[in-house]
DNA sequence: ATTAAAATGTCGGCTAGATTACAATTCCCA
DNA sequence: TGGGAATTGTAATCTAGCCGACATTTTAAT
C-alpha cells in the first residue's frame, strides 16, 4: 500500500497527533494494513505475533471462546478504537477472534515490539497511550458495576443510551441508530439471555419508546428512555 | 520524614527499578508519606488533588458509595499495589474511599502532575507503568467474566484460590491464610449476599475442605478446593 | 422460486440466590 | 467485667431471568 495513504490513515487518530512528520513516517513503515468484509473472522491472538490494532473504518466485535465452546462478546470495537495486546504484555492462552459487523472494515496494525520501541522514543506518546488504556479500563469497570447492581432492563437502557450517544443521529430528541447487531449480540453485550433481550425490546416497542428492526433502531425520545 | 528512608521505600518497588539513583532522589522529593491504623478511612478521590498511591505495607479496601448510599468493594489493595488515579485522568464525581484492613499501613503518594512529568522524562518508566495498569485491567476483565459465567460457589472458590496463592502460607497441600476480611467483605468481593457467602463457607467447613475463623482460613487441600 | 439457515417471538416451568427476619456468638473497650 | 456493637448462623419466602421447546418471520443462497 502507498506510504502516503498510510500516513493519512494514522494522522487522523488522536493518539498520534503529538508525533512529528518524521516520526510518523517511521511508524508508517512498520505499519500493517488490512481490509475485510462483513462476516469475516480475523484471528489476532495466540497463534500470530502480538500486535496492536487500530480500527480505521467500520465495526467489529471481539469474541472469546471458553473451554466448553461458549462464545462471549468481549468488546465492540468502533472506528478509531484500539484493540489487541493493549496491555503490552502477551497473554498466552486467551482464545479470541474478531468478527466484522459492518459492511467492510479497514485495520492498521503494528508489531507490539515495534510499537514499544516507538513509545520509548516518544514519552509523550507513551503518556497518551497510557491514558487511552486507562480510559478503556474505566469503561470496563463501569459496565462491570452496572452488571452487579442493575437489572437486565436498566442495563439494556444504559447500553442503548451509550450506543445512541456514540453513533446515533439526533434530531430533536429523536435518535436513529444504524443497527448492525442482532438481538443475540445485544443480549450478550448486556449479559442476559437472548429471550430476555427480545422480550425487553418488544416491551419497549409496545410502549412506543422504541422502534426496532434489523436495519435501524429509532428511539422516540432519548431523554425519557 | 527522612529522605533516605523514603528512598528505600520506593527502591523496592518493581516499577522504579529502572530509575537511576538521581532520578529516584527527584521522585522522593515530591513524594508524600502516610501511615494509618486499622479501621481508619482515607479519602483520596474528588476533594483532594489527584494522586497516585503506592501501598508499602498492609492491606486496604477501596469502597465506592453510590447515590443510594450503598457501599460496594471496588478493590482490595495489597502491599506493593498501586491505586488512585491510575488512568492519569481525573474523573470528577466518583465517590470512593479507602479503609484500612490490616493492623497498620504505610502509603507513599505523588501528585498526578508530578508523576506525569517524571514519566515524560523516563520513557522506560512510562512503559512499565502502562504494563502495570494493563495488568490491572486484565485482572478486572477476568473477575468480570467470572461474574458472568460462574455461580456464587465457584466464584468463592476462585477467590479463595487466588487469595491463597497471593498471600497464603503453604505446607504440602495445606494453605493457611491470614484472614483480615469479614464474611460481609468476602460476599461483596464475590458479588453475592452476606447470607449466601456465610452458607457456602459453612458448607465447605462441614465438608472438611475448609476451616474458617476470624483470624485465619485453613484450606485442607488447595489442589482439591 | 425453493429451501435452508438465521433471526425473532412467545410461553411456562424452574432455580440460584436476593431479601427479610431473627437468634446466637464474638469482639471490643469503658 | 459487663454490655453494646459487630459479626456470624439459620430459615422461610419470593422473584428475576435462565432454559427448553417450539412457531414464525426474514434473509441469503442455489
Amino acid at each position: 500500500m502507498d506510504e502516503d495513504l498510510k500516513y493519512w490513515y494514522l494522522r487522523d487518530h488522536k493518539l498520534f497527533r503529538t508525533l512529528s512528520f518524521k516520526q510518523m513516517k517511521q511508524l508508517c513503515i512498520i505499519m500493517g494494513f488490512k481490509e475485510a468484509k462483513k462476516g469475516e473472522i480475523i484471528y489476532f491472538s495466540s497463534s500470530d505475533v502480538p500486535r496492536i490494532f487500530v480500527l480505521k473504518k467500520g465495526n467489529i466485535k471481539i469474541v472469546a471462546v471458553d473451554e466448553d465452546g461458549n462464545e462471549t462478546i468481549k468488546d465492540i470495537i468502533k472506528k478509531g478504537d484500539l484493540f489487541g495486546e493493549l496491555t503490552l504484555e502477551t497473554d498466552g492462552e486467551s482464545n479470541e477472534y474478531a468478527k466484522v459487523l459492518s459492511d467492510d472494515v479497514a485495520i492498521c496494525s503494528f508489531l507490539l515490539s515495534d510499537f514499544e520501541e516507538v513509545l520509548l522514543k516518544n514519552p509523550g506518546l507513551a503518556l497518551s497511550y497510557t491514558k487511552i488504556v486507562g480510559l478503556k479500563m474505566k469503561r470496563i469497570k463501569n459496565s462491570y458495576s452496572n452488571l452487579i447492581s442493575k437489572d437486565a432492563k436498566t442495563r439494556l437502557v444504559l447500553f442503548l443510551k451509550d450506543w445512541a450517544e456514540k453513533e446515533g443521529t439526533q434530531t430533536g430528541n429523536k435518535v436513529i441508530i444504524e443497527n448492525y447487531l442482532t438481538q443475540t449480540d445485544i443480549a450478550q453485550i448486556i449479559c442476559t439471555s437472548r429471550q430476555t433481550a427480545t422480550q425487553l425490546l418488544n416491551e419497549m416497542e409496545a410502549k412506543g419508546t422504541l422502534l426496532y428492526n434489523r436495519k435501524e433502531i429509532i428511539i422516540a425520545d432519548i431523554t425519557t428512555l
